[in-house]
DNA sequence: TTAATTTAAATTGCACGCAATTTAATTGCC
DNA sequence: GGCAATTAAATTGCGTGCAATTTAAATTAA
């Protein structure tokens, strides 16, 4: 048993197996390391593939309105859209009812691309070994979680 | 019910929320921004902080071994080692066993902040509003994905 | 033992993320 | 209408991540 001196609660607190941000942190490098050979047949880098998930569903979309839905900002996606239109997947064009925003349209190349994406959660989900309605849950809990800390730090 | 000729499960296959990989991506961003703040006090970055709780732990790592733990290379870990060192709280040492190796070694100032650190687990669990044994089971959970995708691709 | 191979860090180059600032357009308020 | 406040992108600067290469040391093989 511990003496009153010592701080065993730390310890174990502090140890970086038990830290569910290193957990987090660790295994989305991981993932986007299981993700970088499949991406490269479509020439898109991992965080190029989310805006193009987003864009396969949703067309058009604002560069704020792309930020929300992926949790980014103008400093990020900027440079990152700029690099997508030079490789003919999208491009910007400044909204004619509001002026400050930039909208974001699919090229034909960038449309058809998803034909070649649709083959890729299939891979992930044999990488990860894990039945699917594992995965859901497992998926559920960790968007919660995000929603719950992001609303935290308001 | 829909026609042979549509793709129904690749559309929600593709879906940004149903990707696990997103989840953890977003979570993953959340989380380091929880701790801007908290670290803010203690002078160090997020990927500074993961390599202070590994040396609390184990002083006097080298850089490989660093970077097994944490799951990073010489290449990320070479210039951020250097600031932390130029902040004064490590030094790195060439071993005289193996002089391929370079040794990392916590100073005084360094093993003098974990007792600042302490109170940080506490506030991501207040912020997560989540119970600590779902917390630990949803770690584990984690942690066994990383460890699944990263054996899968070798 | 020397030469070839392997291993460990460091270096280079590029793509994020994000804070902070700037520029430009719109909205609110008087 | 006119001016301040707000909003949207872009820009700047810095710290990661990581692939690819380089340098140097240690190990293995011939």
């Amino acid at each position: 048993m511990p003496s009153k001196r010592t701080l065993p609660a730390n310890d174990a607190a502090l140890r970086l197996d038990n830290q569910l941000c290193f957990a987090l942190y660790s295994a989305s490098l991981a993932m986007t390391k299981l993700y970088k050979p499949l991406l490269e047949a479509l020439q898109l880098t991992y965080p190029q593939y989310l805006v193009m998930l987003v864009l396969w569903e949703t067309d058009g979309m604002s560069v704020s309105a792309l930020g929300e839905r992926l949790f980014l900002d103008s400093g990020t996606l900027t440079p990152l859209l700029k690099r997508m239109e030079a490789s003919g997947l999208l491009h910007r064009q400044r909204s004619a009812q509001d002026e400050r925003k930039v909208e974001v349209f699919l090229s034909p190349e960038g449309r058809a691309l998803k034909a070649k994406a649709v083959s890729i959660p299939a891979c992930v989900v044999a990488a990860s070994a894990c039945p699917i309605p594992e995965l859901m849950s497992l998926t559920g809990q960790i968007r919660n979680l995000r929603d719950q800390i992001s609303a935290a730090h308001h």
